[in-house]
DNA sequence: TCCTTTCGCAACCTATTGGTTGCAATAGCC
DNA sequence: GGCTATTGCAACCAATAGGTTGCGAAAGGA
């Protein structure tokens, strides 16, 4: 089971995570369809979707002349993992404390 | 709803994340205990946790001259909540292009 | 073929951030 | 009361991150 670490910092940053939602639910973009649609310029939303690439939540695919970038949720599922295992650990330790009362 | 981002941000550092779980699987601790279980100075620990604190991710207790934190899981469910407009968007989405096709 | 888009790379700038050191204040034990 | 732990506050530092500008290259439509 991998480290969420990669996935959590991509996400935290909010024009990465306004970039991937936007990829979500109004579907596949460019960098230059996204940075008309932005405040900030192509370089930058360029970057960010490097990055959202690197781990995993971003698809990228080449068009002609152009690239197209889709959102993937699959990665999601390590942070609702990550999530899980830490709601583990708190159940574990409330069990251990009732226990101690006995 | 609020919005995931402060929680976000909170957890994409390393030394939190670790912060919060070793809080979470091994119980409460004041900051002069955890900073001589890390490698990094008091100072460092306790600025991590008044971040931790302020997202609601810690909880403070005075107890005589020192001051124990412990973790509290509750606002971790805004990010499974967010996890989750995220899946129904991504769903929505799908349901769309399939009704296209008919 | 030429011109326009679109993209990638690189340099650069600035604000933020994670971390440190130093010191004052306070709470508790002897 | 005096010594010792423990905390809080502030200044400071270096690295990183988000963003911009500027440019060269390649793909497609006129």
């Amino acid at each position: 089971m991998s480290d969420p670490q990669p996935l959590l910092a991509a996400l935290a940053d909010p024009t990465r995570r306004a970039l991937f939602e936007r990829l979500n639910s109004e579907g596949p973009a460019s960098a230059s369809q996204l940075a008309a649609e932005m405040p900030i310029t192509r370089q930058a939303i360029a970057k960010h979707l490097a990055l959202l690439d690197s781990v995993g939540l971003v698809d990228r695919s080449e068009q002609g002349r152009q690239v197209v970038y889709s959102a993937r949720v699959a990665p999601l599922g390590e942070v609702a993992n990550w999530l899980q295992t830490v709601g583990e650990k708190w159940d574990g330790r409330l069990e251990r404390l009732k226990r101690s009362f006995e």
